[in-house]
DNA sequence: GGGCCTAATATTACCATGGA
DNA sequence: TCCATGGTAATATTAGGCCC
């Protein structure tokens, strides 16, 4: 989550960016009262453009930098608002500009890019580079690569929230004072409290995992890429599979849960210190085009979990990480059924 | 592409506190 | 007093940018 005042600063910078696009031709206006959406948990304003004597009513999305992951999230809510989502961020670059024409995402950055496409009014602007101010925005720790392994650790396992420091790292895999300084920013953010003294509780669990999800598949997901192969695969090593050491994920596990999707790339997790043994057993190689990925499986899994496949709220992360329009549907139909129960406030 | 420098991030080791 | 726990300063590691 962005700091309130960058985000206005980013939302101002950009406003003004998009008023030198059009001189006299644009008028913002910003309730001042919060709206309450059904359902959904932002964007939580929205701003009004009269331009020409007409009006047209957008909720704002602000975000840092945009990336593919954060695209996919784009589509998956746009559809849930009653008005057209409008996308602020520092810098749309050509590429990522042309991304967002042909997803029609619409959106203005601090450079004086956007793109508009309403009945009444077509804008496309790109090539602009942003100012110094916003190359240099500081995260929270609670979104870094580790503090988003401690975040997921929390939703697959609530009970967890309420163990030391110790356990929630070893769980999680990070080290003691990591946990210290999460704990400390899931806080300052409002998605932790003390209650009763010593028990501890999260707060807007479905904002929070929105908020893990862009995060998650930016930072912490490549990272866990322990390589791409080539090869055939009819099945997990069944001896792996019973130690819980190896479960499919992406679109091959959104395959097996919703039999909605034909998977074009086959995702694994599996332990990094079994990686050579998967690979001997599976007949795989190494090939940076290959159609399999297997990623680092970084959470400690339940006493009762049998799945073959990673958490659903996984699943969900990795499928809107794709940016794909396919995938993206396949994930709303797993949030519905499956990632809704991870997110009950007890 | 390699080497260097700097900033960001993560971990370790230690300290303070509170309860038994 | 001892031990478990939360908290944090110091240190190590990693990533990114710049120059040659």
């Amino acid at each position: 989550m962005l700091a309130k005042y960058i985000e206005e600063q980013l939302i101002e910078a950009a406003i003004e960016a998009f008023r030198k696009n059009l001189p006299g031709q644009v008028f913002v206006e910003k309730p001042e009262n919060k709206l309450q959406l059904n359902n959904t948990n932002y964007p939580d304003r929205l701003i009004i453009f009269k331009i020409q004597n007409k009006e047209i009513t957008y909720f704002l999305e602000v975000k840092n930098n945009i990336t593919t992951p954060a695209i996919g999230n784009l589509l998956l809510n746009k559809n849930k608002l009653p008005h057209p989502l409008l996308l602020i961020t520092n810098h749309v670059t050509d590429f990522l500009a042309d991304n967002l024409k042909r997803k029609n995402i619409e959106f203005i950055d601090t450079a004086g890019n956007g793109f508009i496409n309403q009945k009444f009014l077509y804008i496309f602007v790109k090539g602009n580079t942003p100012p110094d101010i916003f190359k240099h925005i500081p995260k929270n720790q609670a979104f870094k690569p580790t503090g988003l392994k401690i975040i997921f650790a929390f939703l697959y396992n609530p009970e967890l929230i309420n163990k030391t420091y110790r356990e929630i790292a070893l769980q999680a895999d990070v080290a003691l004072g990591t946990v210290g300084w999460v704990m400390k920013d899931l806080t300052k953010l409002g998605y932790l409290v003390k209650i009763k003294g010593k028990q501890r509780k999260l707060l807007q669990k479905e904002k929070l995992f929105d908020r893990w999800k862009t995060e998650y598949a930016e930072r912490l997901h490549p990272k866990l890429l322990l390589g791409r192969f080539t090869g055939t695969i009819d099945g997990l090593p069944l001896d792996l599979q019973k130690n819980k050491n190896i479960l499919w994920g992406g679109e091959t596990a959104a395959e097996k849960i919703t039999n909605f999707l034909k998977p074009q790339i086959t995702t694994i997790y599996a332990k990094k210190e079994q990686l050579n043994e998967i690979l001997l057993k599976l007949r795989l190689k190494k090939d940076i085009d290959g159609t399999i990925e297997i990623y680092d499986y970084f959470w400690t899994p339940k006493e009762n979990d049998n799945e073959e496949t990673v958490p659903p709220i996984l699943v969900y992360a990795d499928l809107a990480a794709t940016g794909e329009q396919r995938n993206i549907e396949v994930a709303g139909e797993i949030f519905k059924k499956y990632v809704i129960e991870y997110l009950k406030e007890n």
